[in-house]
DNA sequence: TAGCAAAGTAAGCGAACGCTTACAACTCGA
DNA sequence: TCGAGTTGTAAGCGTTCGCTTACTTTGCTA
Protein backbone atom coordinates (compact mmCIF):
# COMPACT_ATOMS: atom_id res chain seq x y z
CA UNK A 1 0.00 0.00 0.00
CA UNK A 2 1.21 3.63 -0.77
CA UNK A 3 2.45 5.28 2.20
CA UNK A 4 1.76 9.21 2.16
CA UNK A 5 1.23 10.36 5.86
CA UNK A 6 1.87 9.16 9.36
CA UNK A 7 -1.46 7.97 9.81
CA UNK A 8 -1.09 5.80 6.72
CA UNK A 9 2.05 3.92 8.43
CA UNK A 10 -0.23 3.75 12.38
CA UNK A 11 -2.86 1.85 10.30
CA UNK A 12 -0.84 -0.31 8.45
CA UNK A 13 1.15 -1.07 11.46
CA UNK A 14 -1.83 -1.47 13.46
CA UNK A 15 -3.11 -3.62 10.76
CA UNK A 16 -0.66 -5.88 10.46
CA UNK A 17 -0.10 -6.56 14.31
CA UNK A 18 -3.56 -7.86 14.57
CA UNK A 19 -2.97 -10.24 11.57
CA UNK A 20 0.18 -11.47 13.47
CA UNK A 21 -2.42 -11.56 16.63
CA UNK A 22 0.62 -9.59 18.88
CA UNK A 23 -0.79 -7.48 21.13
CA UNK A 24 0.87 -3.95 21.87
CA UNK A 25 3.02 -4.80 24.98
CA UNK A 26 4.30 -7.94 23.11
CA UNK A 27 5.02 -5.76 19.91
CA UNK A 28 6.43 -3.28 22.02
CA UNK A 29 8.46 -5.60 23.91
CA UNK A 30 9.98 -7.04 20.72
CA UNK A 31 10.53 -3.47 19.32
CA UNK A 32 12.43 -2.07 22.62
CA UNK A 33 10.17 0.87 22.70
CA UNK A 34 7.45 2.13 25.27
CA UNK A 35 3.44 0.28 24.54
CA UNK A 36 2.56 3.78 24.95
CA UNK A 37 4.97 5.07 22.30
CA UNK A 38 2.77 2.08 19.97
CA UNK A 39 -0.27 3.12 21.16
CA UNK A 40 0.98 7.07 19.93
CA UNK A 41 1.96 5.75 16.95
CA UNK A 42 -0.72 3.65 15.53
CA UNK A 43 -2.66 6.76 15.94
CA UNK A 44 -0.78 8.56 13.32
CA UNK A 45 1.53 10.45 15.15
CA UNK A 46 3.13 13.08 13.46
CA UNK A 47 5.95 13.78 15.32
CA UNK A 48 7.46 10.32 16.18
CA UNK A 49 11.28 9.23 15.76
CA UNK A 50 11.62 7.78 11.84
CA UNK A 51 14.59 5.03 13.10
CA UNK A 52 11.83 4.02 15.66
CA UNK A 53 9.39 3.70 12.86
CA UNK A 54 11.25 1.94 10.58
CA UNK A 55 12.64 -0.68 13.36
CA UNK A 56 8.88 -1.47 14.00
CA UNK A 57 7.99 -1.66 9.96
CA UNK A 58 11.01 -4.54 10.25
CA UNK A 59 9.91 -6.01 13.20
CA UNK A 60 6.87 -6.80 11.11
CA UNK A 61 8.20 -7.97 8.23
CA UNK A 62 7.08 -5.37 6.41
CA UNK A 63 8.97 -4.15 3.45
CA UNK A 64 9.50 -0.11 2.44
CA UNK A 65 10.27 0.36 -1.46
CA UNK A 66 10.37 3.67 -3.01
CA UNK A 67 10.60 4.80 -6.08
CA UNK A 68 12.02 8.16 -7.49
CA UNK A 69 9.85 10.10 -9.77
CA UNK A 70 11.13 9.26 -13.07
CA UNK A 71 10.69 5.80 -12.79
CA UNK A 72 6.94 7.10 -12.19
CA UNK A 73 6.89 9.24 -14.89
CA UNK A 74 7.81 6.67 -17.02
CA UNK A 75 5.64 4.14 -15.48
CA UNK A 76 2.38 6.93 -15.46
CA UNK A 77 2.64 9.24 -19.01
CA UNK A 78 1.46 12.13 -17.72
CA UNK A 79 2.06 12.01 -13.98
CA UNK A 80 3.54 15.37 -12.95
CA UNK A 81 4.88 15.95 -9.71
CA UNK A 82 3.19 19.43 -8.40
CA UNK A 83 6.41 20.40 -5.37
CA UNK A 84 4.36 23.62 -5.34
CA UNK A 85 1.00 22.43 -4.27
CA UNK A 86 2.95 20.33 -2.28
CA UNK A 87 4.46 23.19 -0.69
CA UNK A 88 1.25 24.88 -0.01
CA UNK A 89 -0.15 22.62 2.21
CA UNK A 90 2.56 24.02 4.17
CA UNK A 91 3.36 22.03 7.57
CA UNK A 92 0.47 22.37 10.46
CA UNK A 93 1.60 24.35 12.93
CA UNK A 94 2.77 22.58 15.64
CA UNK A 95 0.52 21.25 18.61
CA UNK B 1 14.61 0.46 -3.75
CA UNK B 2 14.81 -0.87 -0.33
CA UNK B 3 14.46 1.55 2.88
CA UNK B 4 15.95 0.33 5.84
CA UNK B 5 17.53 2.72 7.85
CA UNK B 6 17.22 5.99 8.23
CA UNK B 7 20.65 6.24 6.44
CA UNK B 8 18.89 4.93 3.52
CA UNK B 9 16.37 7.70 3.65
CA UNK B 10 18.82 10.22 3.61
CA UNK B 11 21.28 8.73 0.51
CA UNK B 12 18.09 8.36 -1.45
CA UNK B 13 17.06 12.38 -0.71
CA UNK B 14 20.68 13.68 -1.49
CA UNK B 15 20.60 11.88 -4.62
CA UNK B 16 17.15 12.75 -5.78
CA UNK B 17 17.48 15.78 -4.63
CA UNK B 18 20.74 16.09 -6.60
CA UNK B 19 19.07 14.58 -10.11
CA UNK B 20 16.43 17.20 -9.82
CA UNK B 21 18.99 20.23 -9.88
CA UNK B 22 18.35 22.01 -6.34
CA UNK B 23 19.90 23.19 -3.74
CA UNK B 24 19.52 22.24 0.15
CA UNK B 25 18.01 25.84 0.61
CA UNK B 26 15.97 25.64 -2.58
CA UNK B 27 14.42 22.61 -1.30
CA UNK B 28 14.22 23.10 2.05
CA UNK B 29 12.17 26.26 1.62
CA UNK B 30 9.72 24.14 -0.77
CA UNK B 31 9.70 21.79 2.26
CA UNK B 32 8.63 24.04 5.03
CA UNK B 33 11.79 23.29 6.86
CA UNK B 34 15.24 24.61 7.88
CA UNK B 35 18.24 24.38 5.54
CA UNK B 36 20.26 22.92 8.47
CA UNK B 37 17.22 20.01 8.55
CA UNK B 38 18.10 18.85 5.18
CA UNK B 39 21.45 18.75 5.78
CA UNK B 40 20.79 16.57 8.79
CA UNK B 41 18.73 14.32 7.31
CA UNK B 42 20.65 13.61 4.55
CA UNK B 43 23.44 12.63 6.86
CA UNK B 44 20.95 9.93 8.21
CA UNK B 45 19.65 11.72 11.15
CA UNK B 46 17.69 8.33 12.97
CA UNK B 47 15.36 10.71 15.16
CA UNK B 48 14.24 12.78 12.31
CA UNK B 49 10.10 13.67 12.70
CA UNK B 50 8.51 11.39 10.23
CA UNK B 51 6.14 13.92 9.26
CA UNK B 52 8.91 15.78 7.83
CA UNK B 53 10.29 13.04 6.11
CA UNK B 54 7.18 12.15 4.35
CA UNK B 55 6.78 15.37 3.11
CA UNK B 56 10.44 15.63 1.84
CA UNK B 57 9.78 12.49 0.07
CA UNK B 58 6.74 13.97 -1.03
CA UNK B 59 8.31 17.19 -2.31
CA UNK B 60 10.84 15.26 -4.36
CA UNK B 61 8.31 13.34 -5.88
CA UNK B 62 9.16 9.99 -4.52
CA UNK B 63 6.72 7.47 -3.41
CA UNK B 64 6.85 5.17 -0.76
CA UNK B 65 5.33 1.63 -0.93
CA UNK B 66 4.75 -0.83 2.10
CA UNK B 67 4.57 -4.39 1.52
CA UNK B 68 3.47 -7.03 4.36
CA UNK B 69 4.77 -9.61 5.26
CA UNK B 70 2.16 -12.38 4.00
CA UNK B 71 2.50 -10.49 0.25
CA UNK B 72 6.46 -11.63 0.65
CA UNK B 73 6.29 -15.15 1.84
CA UNK B 74 4.02 -15.84 -0.98
CA UNK B 75 6.46 -14.13 -3.44
CA UNK B 76 9.81 -15.30 -1.92
CA UNK B 77 9.43 -18.79 -0.56
CA UNK B 78 11.97 -19.19 1.95
CA UNK B 79 11.95 -15.37 3.10
CA UNK B 80 11.33 -15.74 6.82
CA UNK B 81 10.90 -12.54 9.22
CA UNK B 82 13.43 -13.02 12.19
CA UNK B 83 11.84 -10.93 14.65
CA UNK B 84 14.07 -11.68 17.65
CA UNK B 85 17.18 -10.89 15.40
CA UNK B 86 15.89 -7.40 14.91
CA UNK B 87 15.10 -7.22 18.46
CA UNK B 88 18.54 -8.27 19.93
CA UNK B 89 20.14 -5.28 17.24
CA UNK B 90 18.20 -3.10 20.04
CA UNK B 91 17.82 0.26 19.64
CA UNK B 92 21.30 1.97 20.44
CA UNK B 93 21.57 4.38 23.52
CA UNK B 94 20.14 7.76 22.81
CA UNK B 95 22.71 10.65 22.23
C1' DT C 1 -23.57 -10.48 33.48
C1' DA C 2 -18.93 -10.65 35.15
C1' DG C 3 -14.16 -10.72 34.98
C1' DC C 4 -9.85 -10.53 32.74
C1' DA C 5 -6.86 -8.90 29.21
C1' DA C 6 -5.97 -5.34 26.14
C1' DA C 7 -6.02 -0.68 24.94
C1' DG C 8 -6.54 4.37 26.00
C1' DT C 9 -5.36 8.49 28.82
C1' DA C 10 -2.61 11.44 32.03
C1' DA C 11 1.39 13.50 34.56
C1' DG C 12 6.13 14.78 35.10
C1' DC C 13 11.05 13.80 33.96
C1' DG C 14 15.53 14.20 31.32
C1' DA C 15 16.90 14.38 26.63
C1' DA C 16 16.61 15.87 21.97
C1' DC C 17 14.05 18.17 18.55
C1' DG C 18 13.92 22.03 14.76
C1' DC C 19 14.59 26.66 14.72
C1' DT C 20 17.53 31.16 13.73
C1' DT C 21 21.80 33.27 13.31
C1' DA C 22 26.55 33.16 12.31
C1' DC C 23 30.56 31.54 10.52
C1' DA C 24 33.88 28.02 8.43
C1' DA C 25 34.94 24.89 4.77
C1' DC C 26 34.25 23.04 0.36
C1' DT C 27 33.16 22.96 -4.72
C1' DC C 28 33.42 24.51 -9.13
C1' DG C 29 33.57 27.57 -13.03
C1' DA C 30 35.94 31.58 -15.00
C1' DT D 1 44.04 31.38 -8.41
C1' DC D 2 39.89 33.63 -7.07
C1' DG D 3 35.28 34.37 -5.89
C1' DA D 4 30.56 33.08 -5.58
C1' DG D 5 27.55 29.66 -4.33
C1' DT D 6 26.77 25.62 -1.68
C1' DT D 7 27.30 22.81 2.21
C1' DG D 8 28.89 21.77 7.00
C1' DT D 9 29.25 23.03 11.93
C1' DA D 10 28.03 25.39 16.32
C1' DA D 11 25.28 27.67 20.04
C1' DG D 12 21.18 28.57 22.59
C1' DC D 13 16.06 28.87 22.55
C1' DG D 14 11.26 27.10 23.20
C1' DT D 15 8.87 22.95 22.35
C1' DT D 16 8.10 18.10 22.16
C1' DC D 17 9.91 13.69 22.54
C1' DG D 18 9.72 8.76 24.77
C1' DC D 19 9.91 7.11 29.15
C1' DT D 20 7.71 5.10 33.69
C1' DT D 21 3.95 4.69 36.58
C1' DA D 22 -0.80 4.66 37.43
C1' DC D 23 -5.34 4.47 36.42
C1' DT D 24 -9.66 4.24 33.37
C1' DT D 25 -12.16 2.34 29.60
C1' DT D 26 -13.18 -1.04 26.24
C1' DG D 27 -13.57 -5.58 24.23
C1' DC D 28 -14.35 -10.26 24.46
C1' DT D 29 -15.18 -14.79 26.31
C1' DA D 30 -17.35 -17.87 29.60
Amino acid sequence: MRIRTPADLGTLIRSTRKKLQLDQSTLAKKIGVSRLWLVEIEKGKPRAEIGLVLRTLDALGISLNATPPESQSLNRPGSTVDIDRIVATAREPRK
